[in-house]
DNA sequence: TTGAAAGCGATACCAT
DNA sequence: ATGGTATCGCTTTCAA
């Protein structure tokens, strides 16, 4: 591999000379200039940016360190990913498989950010004590964090998040405009803080309207990707025993779930129920209906993280709590309430 | 930050002696090994991958090329990911636009992959001549490649692919098999390669079936994630006119969106037509109702990429060209062929 | 305007 | 078993 030694002795120069040219330096006169350029392009020399980074010890690299699973996250990469390469910064990607219970796992990545040096990291979706685990390696080192589609802000690192509570209060909203007064929620266990905060704005939502008695209407299901029989009979049973005319829940999934069972139930969407997501994960475009969803800026969001990381890298001290506001994509699962309203 | 150095003169040890404990010689006695063990974890240092890597000019990176879009590209990563932690290895991400037609992106990325030195790189579908880009820029520098789900092979770097051949014949084998007869396949454009090699697979399997005159049961549909009217018009046209009991389509997108125009239609599916995916993409899951069809391999694929680049990185000159096998997911959108079968 | 020399943090070869 | 010294490729004073 070419290096700047090599090419000063080609021209006749000093490599330090070669250097300077090679950064764009205006203490060079023309020819001399010229003549490195002219040489460096010939021989096919290459910048090493590993020898340059030496002398800083710091990179142009940011670590990312989160699962990867979902296409949320892959959405968020992309978002960081372009401020990423606008601002000349390169991702290097630490996978941990559950972040919220992975302690060590989470140790190490951080460790491993810190060995090699990254400008800064921005870690997704992380919770509770294993936080702990990022903040004593990376704050130790100065190596700025910040936290995206995390639950909770804490007062040490910048946080981006999209604003749910605001999301499902316009969804709620936007049923009561459509004339419903009887609309449940379904969602994962409560004791997940992503989930009490979207059921929090539920009930803010219907509190406002003065529909009392909504605690009755939640439906707190623990599930994941299959529906298990036992699942099934449970949401059908509260379908039956609730009577919603408008379900609003708490992810996308569920939403896609609920919607298979109304198929399987005879329950014809939305003439007979109006259903909502959250999320706006691609795919509810293809559910039979169409899905209307609250759609999670989460694009927005890893750029928005990394633009505060930026700041933070450049020295910026601040702490920041960012919500980002989401957007309702009314589609077709979603109608006008039937009947005595 | 700690250096060797600092941990040197705090034990009274020179520095290289304090370099040879860290990475585990065993040329140290024990007093001393302890000593420096127990100042380097007191003084919290962290050893400097930059400066490692720069002696040898190579580090434990791998630059991953390509396109975010799209959730197989987040299996085809994961893969990657877990092969590459298993072996020390870091992924540097390099994401590029619209692969197939950004030349001068590409020879960026390209470039910037030899500017930090990685150990290799797996790139993502891109085809035709702009993988020129990478050829002369990576091959120059000795720097292994290997292509993930890349339509076509070539003589000079490995590739990683699904068999989509055999994937769409094994489709077609099985509806055969539940009684069908008139298959259709919808696809998008044949001028696609991928789109190419699997309606060939479908041809293949039907004649092999002596069931002549299939060309005539492709619909090419030109189209994106939205469905137009046109589109829709199209399609419904094409069922009309060819009255397949079964359609297997080139894409687990076109599958979807013939499900959704099928309800749009009263079409009953299974009872009326089969309906057959392509990509095993999670969300064929949600469909009404949940949706068969072929599953290609994405994890395997990238773990294997990553294995490939090992080789290469470690010596290996051989040129591979591996096909993964798929697998049929049957779910709840194919069934028994009606009538006179 | 250019060159000489020092230094970044680590590894590796020779001595001792 | 340990220390000295050269080296990796580059940046950065400081002189000339």
């Amino acid at each position: 591999m070419i290096t700047m030694k090599d090419i000063a002795k080609e021209a006749g120069l000093s490599q330090p000379t070669v250097s300077l040219v090679l950064n764009g330096h205006y203490s060079i006169c023309a020819e001399t200039r010229q003549r490195v350029l002219e040489t460096a392009e010939r021989m096919g020399y290459r910048r090493n940016e590993i020898a340059r980074s030496i002398k800083t010890g710091k990179t142009n690299v940011i670590g990312i360190i989160g699962g990867l699973s979902g296409s949320y996250s892959l959405e968020i990469i992309m978002g960081i990913a372009e401020a990423c390469m606008d601002n000349g910064y390169f991702m290097k990607l630490l996978p941990v498989n559950n972040p919220d219970d992975n302690y060590e796992d989470l140790a190490r990545a951080a460790r491993q950010c810190v060995e090699h040096r990254v400008a800064g990291v921005i870690c997704r979706a992380v919770r509770g004590h294993t936080l702990d685990a990022l903040r004593t390696e990376l704050n130790a080192m100065h190596i700025p964090i910040v936290l995206v589609d995390a639950s909770s802000h804490h007062d040490w690192c910048s946080r981006v998040v999209s604003d749910d509570f605001a999301g499902i209060k316009e969804g709620v909203a936007y049923l009561l405009q459509q004339g419903h007064r009887k609309i449940a929620h379904i969602t994962s266990p409560l004791n997940c803080e992503y989930a009490r905060i979207r059921a929090d704005g539920y009930l803010a939502a219907m509190h406002d309207a003065e529909l009392p008695e909504c605690e009755k209407m939640i439906c707190e299901i623990d599930g994941d990707l299959e529906l298990s029989h036992g699942d099934k009979d449970r949401i059908s049973g509260f379908l039956k025993k609730v009577k919603p005319t408008a379900v609003i829940c708490g992810s996308d999934p569920w939403a896609m779930k609920v919607l298979m069972l109304c198929h399987e139930m005879n329950i014809k969407v939305p003439d007979d129920l109006s259903v909502i997501g959250f999320a706006g994960l691609d795919y509810t475009f293809y559910s039979s209906p169409p899905l209307t969803t609250i759609k999670q800026p989460f694009c927005e969001m890893g750029a928005k993280a990394f633009e505060l990381l930026l700041r933070h890298i450049n020295g910026d001290q601040k702490i920041y709590d960012l919500k980002l506001k989401t957007s309702l994509i009314v589609r077709d699962s979603t109608g006008m309430a039937k009947g005595k309203c």
